[in-house]
DNA sequence: CAATAGCCTGCTCAATCGATTAGGTTGTGG
DNA sequence: CCACAACCTAATCGATTGAGCAGGCTATTG
């Protein structure tokens, strides 16, 4: 069915098609893909399109990328990466910090990632709806790992009582859901808010209320 | 552009096309327009697929709806007039009751309803991530209602005191993430908790969590 | 200098999309 | 019984989609 051969002729293709990256075309056909494929999802995203915000031609893609699906992979992939640096570098920071505190910043952390790329879950809700090849490689490689480590943490704090008596995976989904919600639907909020999604001052805000309801500090 | 006169032949297209219902016929089509149109987004649910889920054929949906931007009007507008039905009639059995118990039934009602009904927010995530038609129709339509309702509603009980000092915008973003997600992500859910997000046991769960969060009730 | 390999583009194809047309069937009022 | 309107289908249209092919440019290598 799939064999796993490169189809063109030259050599090095296996290589080549939807392997590593630092090359900066690739880089922006990359972003141009997340861009696109969050906003539009996966079928409502056309290479052509993607190719013209990247400023390439659109066949590229398919020279760089065995396939639509590869591309939106490759993308995928990229995109968990730079989640992953930015909590480890966060995280760098914490050695030695109490638990609790160190659970508040993770937990800001996340949010401010969440409102800088909603396309992360813009993605997962798009992929996540519906079972399906792209929801499997989504959930089994780069989402799993994340809510298992939320688990963990949430067991953790409620061992504390730093954290109301709910059970993890409702914690995990109401965190995933309170937290980025506002900025996914940006335009929405500042249709009907008049908030600006991407001020830092409204994001502080957002953290701060999720925070206050998370961890309980209002008398 | 679009002439508003009919532009089919015969004279009673332009009441047909895509006004009211009440034609079991019409129905089906509609359930089916909103189960793929959720699941799949606009641009990847087909009409034929739509046509075939309805048990019709594809050019039926053109008879009965002027374009496939009208079948997913008509879908949309057929969802919020159920859920507006839903919360009327909830409402209907609480006259008397304290605004604070109104309030949690009120949240709990919502909660109950975007887990039968995941459509709901998987349509909203879907169209109001971008600026473009379909979420200028969704906003202005439906969702804007619904919002200033909920957050007059929040204003009463801030003032109480009966919800933390949070700004209501941010408190609306959190109740719609919070609450919905978990089953908008329906299957990714069962998935990775192993939980049934259609059991009345994790959805009461659910806003048992969610209203414990946002009424703060934990010592 | 010649040759080769890596990027990249113009042109094109088969498949599939939403929409249209013409026609058939059913039921109702005159 | 006829005429007409409502409902539905088969066949098909032009447009757009993802993908493939052949070839061109540039720079590194021998």
């Amino acid at each position: 069915m799939a064999p796993s051969i490169a189809k063109r002729d030259s050599p090095a293709e296996a290589d080549r098609a939807s392997r590593p990256s630092a090359d900066p075309t690739r880089d922006r056909i990359l972003d141009a893909a997340l861009d696109l494929f969050s906003e539009r999802s996966f079928d409502g995203a056309t290479t052509r399109e993607i190719a013209q915000r990247a400023g390439v031609t659109q066949p590229l893609l398919n020279y760089h990328y065995r396939s639509k699906d590869d591309l939106w992979r490759a993308a995928v992939d990229s995109l968990f990466v730079t989640l992953r640096q930015t909590m480890a570098d966060r995280l760098e920071g914490l050695r030695g910090v109490d638990p609790l505190t160190s659970a508040k910043l993770r937990v800001r952390e996340f949010i401010t990632f969440s409102a800088r790329n909603p396309q992360l879950h813009r993605i997962i809700t798009q992929e996540c709806k519906s079972d399906g090849p792209r929801m499997d490689y989504l959930v089994e490689h780069h989402v799993r790992p994340l809510y298992e480590s939320t688990i963990e943490l949430f067991e953790h704090l409620a061992r504390d009582g730093a954290v109301p008596p709910i059970a993890p995976a409702h914690l995990y989904y109401i965190l995933t859901g309170a937290g980025p919600t506002m900025f996914v639907l940006g335009p929405e909020c500042e249709r009907l808010t008049g908030l600006d999604p991407h001020s830092d001052e409204v994001i502080t805000a957002h953290a701060d209320a999720v925070c206050m309801l998370l961890f309980g500090e209002w008398p």
